[in-house]
DNA sequence: CGCGGCTTTGATGTTCATCAAGTAAAGTGG
DNA sequence: CCACTTTACTTGATGAACATCAAAGCCGCG
């Protein structure tokens, strides 16, 4: 029974890794070395992991859960940067290297963060050029994708702000037009900058003009190509 | 005489790329191979490279000048992203993927640019792991800056975003802080998302208030503690 | 049960964009 | 080199968009 259980181990790396863009060049003794030294961290739901604990250790990776990653000013702004999906880098654009803003993590839901350590990253990138090819890759898609963010962002008015964010859940968090928000009102000015107020008159008035339905947290898109107009030319 | 020249021939590379960050761990036959595949472009002041030109073939790199890293938008409002000094990438960020943004070129001076094939790019990720390193170290880093920018930006009003960007071409483009604007009042506003209007007035307040003197495009910062003070808390 | 955080609505005020109109500077063609 | 056109710069007036302030209801939690 016992050896049984031995036998049957098999490291779960290897079917949780398949799924990802830049672990799928490792080989087999590869994945045997990061499913060693990865530590899986439980967060509960509203749990913190500040940027310090992880930082020039780690590199951050979400298995389950939907965690937020955050930067906090001096005068109490935060700015949520990114809602991360299962399967997404958490940490991946401050690595190997230091950045005076502190980015923080914090779960919307109980989530497990896989915790690999920067050594053996580094271990990769010099020994096996596909994973850093691969790796490369992710980075510029990621960090292109934040910054196409900001500057879509940036031009729209609060109607705009709050079309695309609804759209954002919709279409690339729940793939569903019926969700219920994981943040607060408060937490979704601080994705797109604006104050708590507006998000939620705003969001009113699309209740009002019947493009969504929202009691609470829970909205159902209704009229998603007019919410797609206001999200592009607002 | 001929010999002599044939002689003295050496790539003007190996000179230049040592000044930079991800190229300084090629070794000599690489950057032998690196010289013979580049291709220098001459940009008079003024004149522009749309992304397309060499999106997917070149990683466009500055030699001499400066240049202006800008996004085009439907309604004709422009964004620029950055400011490139020389020995500075200009294109690192969209390489090896494809976004929908077009990110544009366009020559504040006259500029040289470097352009070097991916191919060859990819070819050193794939056979010498230290570049690969540098590598990522330099777009993580790039990304981390453009990224803090905005957030920085973000939170800032019309006169803290003036000194910002005021404190950035003394401090970090012309390392003085007597220089020349290499930018109209319309472009200023384009970097910090403001409209030329208040770029001019807040410019116009500055200098009545003795902080900077400015007549035309020549600027000269007087009070930098002041502008320092109004740049963070403004 | 009461406290604190979240939500909501209305009233008020500020900041900033827009509009307008004129001057200066720089490029263009005869 | 001068008239002409265009682009950049400047100032003031107006209005819209948005933040801030205030007050109250709601809900979960110790």
């Amino acid at each position: 029974m016992k050896e049984l259980i031995t036998l049957s181990y098999k490291c779960d790396c290897k079917e949780c890794i398949i799924r990802n863009l830049f672990f799928k060049h490792l080989k087999e003794e590869e994945i045997d070395t990061l499913c060693k030294s990865k530590v899986e961290k439980f967060l509960k739901e509203g749990q913190t992991i500040l940027k310090e604990e992880i930082h020039n250790t780690y590199l951050a990776y979400l298995k389950s859960g939907l965690v937020k990653y955050y930067t906090e000013h001096k005068n109490g702004k935060n700015h949520i940067i990114t809602i991360v999906k299962p399967y997404e880098s958490v940490s991946l654009l401050s690595i190997f290297n230091n950045t005076n803003l502190s980015y923080n993590i914090s779960a919307l839901e109980d989530s497990i963060l896989c915790l690999i350590p920067l050594k053996i990253i580094k271990e990769f990138i010099f020994t096996n050029s596909e994973f850093s090819f691969d790796y490369i890759n992710s980075v510029t898609t990621i960090a292109n994708r934040i910054i196409e963010r900001f500057l879509t962002l940036n031009i729209k008015n609060l109607k705009g702000r709050i079309a695309f964010v609804l759209l954002e859940f919709a279409d690339e968090i729940y793939k569903s037009d019926s969700f219920k928000l994981p943040i607060t009102r408060r937490e979704i000015g601080e994705m797109i900058g604006m104050t708590t107020e507006n998000v939620i008159r705003t969001l009113s008035e699309f209740h009002k003009e019947k493009l969504i339905k929202i009691t609470g947290k829970e909205v159902t898109i209704i009229e998603k190509e007019k919410l797609r107009k206001i999200s592009l030319f607002g």
